[in-house]
DNA sequence: CTGAAAGCGCTTACAG
DNA sequence: CTGAAAGCGCTTACAG
């Protein structure tokens, strides 16, 4: 067997291949890159060039490709922490979809000091690039300066969950903590908290404008708390060592909050599905009962949120839709660098109602249940409530 | 500012430095590139040449670079899926370290099909990889098959958890399961079961070994019995899928024919967290009490299992240690053809004993102790057993 | 319709 | 010690 290995002695090149089926480099190039000019080259010339590269075991060297052609077929990933489960999976779905569409995926993975963008800024432009997906970091700001960083080096760029003018798929943050609270109103409860994010992360106006506007429609006399777990903390935790721990620690000290106020809000929304299985966790911990004592909602629909205790009530992210739209959108950014550099798509959450909110009538009664009736399988009862 | 879009029309080539700073295109590589010829240019040029270098805002070409050196500073990451949790973390720290190392991941995300082989392979070809790193298939025998493919094609490779010969890094499964298996003993259990992993995966012996070496040496009247779900489903669930809902699925599984069970194991020992956590969550469902009626085992220690309902007993995988070892294993590879081709480390994981197994008397008493008692702050006691 | 030749942006042996 | 020049393996205008 041929030694494929491109730097290697016994490598086959184009000439190689041009030279044993006997045409000329510009022949063989023409036909094995699928250039449009290959149109010219006679099929049964076409057929022996690829039998004779399959033979050779040709591989087409992707650096000196890149440079003839001037272009790169790498694509910047940006991740801040691989350790955000959400994150992760559209790392995945993002890296097939490249692939798929004859990209390849340039990963990279760091907190966001201004040294380490230097140093990925470096990487990107020294690959020449064709693009950037920006998946984190979470911190909206960060993330818009990154972006508008790459594009100011004309590098098109795409982000996650940005919006605010910069191109990118994101999912329905608003509206996914409008339904959320709307089910717990339903659900009668009229002191709802909201757990906010943690140290590091800020505020996402986005979940509390979902929230309030649901309790202004409402009109009844409902009222939000918020719980600011890093805010109110007397000895900050140690850091975290990634954004899932984070989140663990944002709930846990999110519930020793509730348990010290003497008039706790009935159901808590969390920031996201980790923070809520770190909060319930302790509230049980001390002996209170979810959703008894409280009705507990998450944000993500990660798959664990159906195998908590009670499973946990949630709004799904759409994540393959969100990471073939911002892929989408960055290779029509690519092909046309004007056009789509504002083209931002938002896609909407799925609530999944379980056992951790207690019932929502209003779910059960509507065109809704049969939506979320589907769902239903992961989240058996341990004893009925 | 400056476009440092490499591809773009105005950008710094090392022609354009080399003018600037009134030296020749030899001496301004040798200073930028950091060769071993460098030191022959004055140390007052060289900083000239480095300053005009930044004024243009020059990135050296990767793709001309890779040509003129013959070789490439990118490594393929081969992952299987990115959805189980310890590859992913893996992942994680796999890239950091490359990217310390001034390596550069190229990663790669599938099912490992042959249609998808020979694709993978394409890239890894074209762009003549320094090396390989396997991350997945979890299955072993995929994964060597893969590995000697590359390392056939003289892409230096290594792997994670693979030995048998493969370069490489892995935590000592066998005696981590020894490990679990002597704590369920010495709580007490006799009847132990364990929880194969889910379809399409391979039975792992040396986990098997691992509890079978220490039933044999308590020289007890101890028995194991093997739950194989996926043998035994009537109705085989849909695909999961991700490698994170097969865990799951397992775990459900699993605990179904437990609860059909007449005399079922008083102790079972999953294959890893996410099958716990999963058949915790329908023995609870069922009524049943962990760990009063079942004491459970896990195996990864992943951040939420300190968060499950009971915390789980796990043992924990130095993640970051493997992953550096794997990654100087493979630098060592790279830099020396030769020597490193086998060197297989294993480090041992750390039991941490958790609510979901009951109190381990021996852990409790001896001088694993302090190293078991660091860790138990994650996870509280609801009630006392 | 064809193929020789220039050129992509670097590195590095080699001649001065 | 220095810099002109060859060469890495492709692509693609351009002359025949």
């Amino acid at each position: 067997m041929l030694c494929h290995y491109i730097w290697g002695e016994s490598v086959a090149t184009l000439s190689d291949v041009a030279q044993s089926a006997g045409v000329s480099i510009t022949a063989a190039s023409l036909v094995l890159s699928d250039a449009a000019g290959a149109m010219r080259i006679s099929e049964t010339t076409a057929r022996r060039i690829r039998e004779k590269a399959r033979e050779l075991g040709y591989h087409p060297n992707a650096a000196a490709r890149r440079l003839a052609r001037r272009k790169s077929d790498l694509i910047g990933v940006l991740a801040e922490t691989f350790s955000y489960t959400i994150a992760l999976r559209r790392l995945e779905a993002t890296i097939r979809a490249l692939l798929n569409n004859g990209y390849q995926p340039l990963v990279w993975a760091a907190d966001w000091s201004d040294s380490k963008w230097q140093f990925a800024h470096g990487i990107l432009a020294s690959n020449g690039v064709a693009g950037a997906l920006i998946l984190g970091p979470t911190n909206p700001t960060s993330k818009m300066e990154i972006a508008r960083r790459l594009i100011d080096a004309d590098i098109p760029t795409v982000s996650f969950d940005a919006g605010d003018g910069l191109a990118g798929a994101g999912v329905d943050r608003r509206g996914s903590f409008y339904d959320l609270t709307r089910a717990a109103i339903s659900a009668g409860h009229t002191k709802i908290g909201y757990l906010e994010p943690g140290a590091g992360k800020s505020v996402d106006t986005l979940r509390v404008d979902g929230i309030e506007a649901a309790i202004t429609e409402c009109e009844g006399d409902v009222s939000l708390v918020s719980l600011r777990p890093f805010a109110v903390a007397a000895s900050p935790p140690p850091p975290a060592q990634s954004a899932r721990e984070l989140g663990f620690q944002t709930g846990h000290l999110g519930a020793d909050i509730f348990l010290d106020d003497d008039d706790p809000p009935s159901a808590v929304i969390c920031y996201c599905d980790d923070v809520a299985i770190a909060f319930m966790h302790r509230i049980q911990s001390a002996g209170l009962g979810v959703p008894d004592d409280v009705a507990v909602f998450g944000f993500d629909g990660l798959p664990e949120s159906s195998c908590t205790y009670p499973p946990l009530t949630t709004v799904e992210q759409p994540v393959d839709q969100v990471s073939a739209a911002a892929v989408a959108s960055l290779l029509s950014f690519i092909d046309d660098s004007d056009t789509a550099s504002e083209d931002y798509q938002l896609f909407p959450g799925s609530l999944i109602i379980r056992e951790s909110s207690g019932a929502i009538p209003e779910y059960l009664d509507t065109a809704d249940q049969d939506q979320v009736g589907d769902r239903r399988e992961g989240g058996e009862l341990r004893s009925a409530q």
